[in-house]
This record gives C-alpha cells, sequence and structure tokens, in this order.
DNA sequence: GCCCATTGTTGCGCTTGACGAAACGAAGTC
DNA sequence: GACTTCGTTTCGTCAAGCGCAACAATGGGC
C-alpha cells in the first residue's frame, strides 16, 4: 500500500524516514519488519531509518522485545515550534488565568487541513487532567472550538472544510442545514457551546480570536464535566471565555482603531 | 555546538534533515543559505533536504522572503506522542528505579483543588512501609511534595490555594511568611524537605516534575522513616531525586535550548 | 531608474553513501 | 531441543544524493 508517499518528490531516505514518524503516529508503535513492510522496503533499510532517528531521539525502543515508538525529541521540537507562534506566546498568559478563574482546562484551537488542531492546553485546578489534546486534530461539528472556527468561514470555504457529518452522540449535529443555522447563532452571540455533543457528560464553551483585520485565527475554549458547567456557573464562563478571547485578539491587533 | 557530530551514526541525508529541524528549534527560523552553513553543507543540498521537510509539512516558508521554520505536522507528531505519554505511565519505571536505588517508598503527586492529590506509588525494598497514598489528599503546607507543587505557583494562585495552616507536629510551618521564604528555598535549591513536619519521624524529599512549557505539573517525592534518612543520606537521596525528576520532567519535553 | 548583492531554486554529471540480500544471535514457542 | 521469528550486523553493488554552477527573484543603495 502506497501511503504516504505521495510526497514522491524529494530526497528518498529523508522520505521514508518521515513516513516512518508518520506511521508510528497512526499505529503508537511497530518493530522493525512491520514497519518495513508499510513502507516497502527490506527491514535492513528500515531499521538503519529508524536507528538514525533514535540517534535523534525522534523514536525510543519500549524496552520490550525492541519495538518503537515515537519519542521526546518530538515534544522538544514541538515545544519550540509553539513557543514560536506569537499566538500562543501572547494566548498563554490568559490561558493560565483563565483556566485559573474558571478551574476547568483551556485550549487554543486554529483550523488545518478541514479540522481543529489543538494548539495549546492548560489543565484547571481540577484533579482529573484530561488526557493532551494537542497536536490532535478533533472533528468540526462536534466541538464548541470547531464551530467558532467555521462560524469564521465564507459559505464555500464552509463547503470545502465539511466533510460527513459523523454522529458521536444522539446530541451530535448531523445536518448540514441545522449546523448552519447553529453557526449564525454563534457569529450572532460570539460564543459557541457544545453539550454532550461530541462525548456525553462534557461541556465546553469557545470564543473566537482575531486578528488585525477581524478574521478568526483561532478559537479559546473552557472545558469540563457536564455537571460542573451546570445552567447558572455556565454564563458566568462564557463571560470569562468571551472576555479573554477578546483580550487575546487585542494583544493580536484587534479592535485598535 | 552539540548537533550532527554526536549523531555521527546513521543514514547521512537523513541526519542532516533533523539536525535541521533542530536548527530551527534553536533559532526559530531561517533561510536556506544560513541552515546550509550551520550543518557544513552546500545550499542545494539544505534546499533539497528542506523541501522534503517541507512536503511532510514539518517545516513551512513564512510567507515572506521564503525563510523557513518548524510547521503544523510536528504539532501532528507530538499529539500521538502524548496521546500515549501520561504522566504516570512514564513516571512509572523511573519510580521503580529510584525506589530501588534507595530503598525508600517513591511517589507521585498533582495539585487538585487546594490539596496534593497523590497519583502512584512504589514501595521501597525496606521492611518498614508507609501505608498507600495513593488517591488521598494530602495538606500541601506539611508535605514536601506539597510544597514543591506550591512553589510553582504564583503569589495570588498561591492565596487561592492555601486555607488555613493546620498544626500537625511540632515541627509543622504555619505561619504564611515562613512558608514564603520555604517556598522560595524549594524554588531555589529545586527540591523540598519535610523533617517531621506531617508526622514525627517521617521524612520525605521531593522535586518538581515539568512539562515541555516549564510548568510544575507534578511532584516526585521519597519518603521514609526519620532514622534512615540521616543529614549523611540525605544529600544521595536528595541528588538522586532531582535526577529522577528531571529524567521524567525530559519526557514530558521539558529541556529544550 | 539602474545595478549589484544576496537570496532561493533548478539541471547536471560524478561519486559517495544508501540499498537489499544474506548471515547472525537472541528469544520465544511448540 | 529444533523451529520460528524477531532485531541487528556485514558487505558488495549501483542508483540516489551530492556539490557545482547557472538561473531567477527580490531588496537596497546610489
Amino acid at each position: 500500500m502506497r501511503n504516504a508517499a505521495e510526497a514522491g518528490t524529494g530526497v528518498q531516505s529523508v522520505d521514508r524516514a518521515l513516513s516512518i514518524l508518520e506511521v508510528l503516529a497512526r499505529t503508537g508503535e511497530g518493530g522493525v519488519t512491520e514497519i518495513a513492510a508499510e513502507l516497502g522496503v527490506h527491514k535492513s533499510t528500515a531499521f538503519r531509518l529508524v536507528a538514525t532517528l533514535e540517534s535523534h531521539r525522534l523514536v525510543e525502543q519500549t524496552g520490550d522485545r525492541g519495538r518503537y515508538r515515537l519519542g521526546v525529541g518530538i515534544l522538544r521540537l514541538a515545544g519550540a515550534t509553539t513557543a514560536r507562534l506569537d499566538l500562543v506566546q501572547e494566548a498563554r498568559p490568559i490561558c493560565r488565568q483563565l483556566a485559573a478563574d474558571t478551574g476547568e482546562t483551556v485550549n487554543v484551537a486554529v483550523l488545518s487541513d478541514g479540522s481543529a488542531l489543538y494548539l495549546d492546553q492548560v489543565a484547571g485546578s481540577s484533579a482529573l487532567q484530561p488526557h493532551n489534546w494537542v497536536g490532535q486534530h478533533i472533528p468540526l461539528h462536534a466541538t464548541s472550538n470547531g464551530k467558532v472556527l467555521l462560524s469564521g468561514l465564507a459559505d464555500h470555504e464552509l463547503d470545502a472544510a465539511l466533510g460527513t457529518l459523523s454522529t458521536y452522540t444522539e446530541h451530535t449535529i448531523t445536518r448540514r442545514a441545522k449546523l448552519r443555522d447553529e453557526l449564525a447563532r454563534v457569529r450572532d452571540q460570539g460564543y459557541a457551546l457544545a453539550v454532550d455533543e461530541l462525548e456525553v457528560g462534557l461541556t465546553a464553551v469557545a470564543a473566537p480570536v482575531r486578528n488585525a483585520h477581524g478574521d478568526v485565527v483561532a478559537s479559546m475554549s473552557v472545558s469540563g464535566p457536564s455537571f460542573r458547567l451546570g445552567a447558572e456557573r455556565l454564563d458566568h464562563v462564557v463571560a470569562l471565555t468571551v472576555s479573554s478571547a477578546a483580550e487575546v485578539s487585542h494583544r493580536l491587533g484587534w479592535g485598535h482603531r
């Protein structure tokens, strides 16, 4: 199966090495033989590539039986990536404050390749830390962040961005017409909600972050268990989220006459 | 400069490509010529490698003047890495080693709703063992773990996290001013001690675990009866604890640049 | 406006470095 | 204990990646 080899042009061995990273990202872990089969190369070739990746700590062995998985070098590179993004830089202190004020987890996401890419996360003070979403691609129609990001698109862009609207729970919006109505409401009220739409028991609030031109460049969300985000508390959280997102927007140059 | 030289062995072109990622992580962004000079290769070589990296979205152009920086592909890989890589799982083998080296009990704790929540515990080899604390909420001001976790907070967060400082023994720190001094010392020296502060005869050493952003996300401690953790042995245990916590931090992506 | 300096980008031969086959050692399985 | 299957190593061959040099595009200085 010729999968990620679409990047046909380029330096062959580098291309293959990077494909290995993608394979490991997809499968979690794998042995040399398995990887070699996936790429369609000899196992000695795969071994040499993996060894090179390992010397840079981008992959590591899982102790038992010499299987490989992605390593800490990736995280270090990711840290450098987000550290450079001025969006994350500007947003971080405000996210911290928002997380402290609400006690819930705060996320920042942007639109990337038809799904929401989470750039940063600040854990709330509450116990159960949700797993880290950073770097994950999340469906757009079933999350508050996704709705906010979609609400910033023009109609024709919207069609391009949306694939099929998968069902996650019985509250997931799966009809396009209904989604359009929802997006209009989001645009109107300046924030989005998602209650039990991606996962039962999970509630999230998101508000848009705008650049100097007024475009929606990112979305900031607060999410937590639905029982902690009931009706009365939700209003307060919404207000905090909207003003935090507006503050970040200001720092990015929005609203300066 | 500790770049490609140490990773001498391996597939040359892959080695160089990965070095480019490291260079960009360090410098933020750079042109082809600049990168080529850094690696000691011809510009055209650097260009081809960068182009290959770009086709996998690990680097991207900054629009203006064709300079390059790390791309979102890195974040996607990082997402796959952290998805499987939670704190307890990463810390466990290192906790085991630390418990074996010291013969004492090792704990991992995080901050949760104004107290320390113990996530994991590895019993030491010694016969005399403390009860299992996992899942327990423990006061912050009277434990080494608590001090470490508090030391990572800003001043206003500190006020919110601390209630009244209960007295457990005559060594318990109960005055806020004194606690602040203690926390400053903890921040400074990179570890915390608690001798007879929660319980007479109980000594503990704790060191911070940091994430990629440098935030204190957890605390790792070694604890045992005070008579086994006397002055001379304490230094050794402190050193082991600090380096173990640092190792976990590294696995979570801390320590770039 | 023009020129020059410097950048990223692209063909092109030469040779080095990466490839695949096969042998090896270790671990598990029946 | 033989068999299987894995990761790892060695080695000769050849194509893939390299450096060179020419090209294009941009910006700054005069």
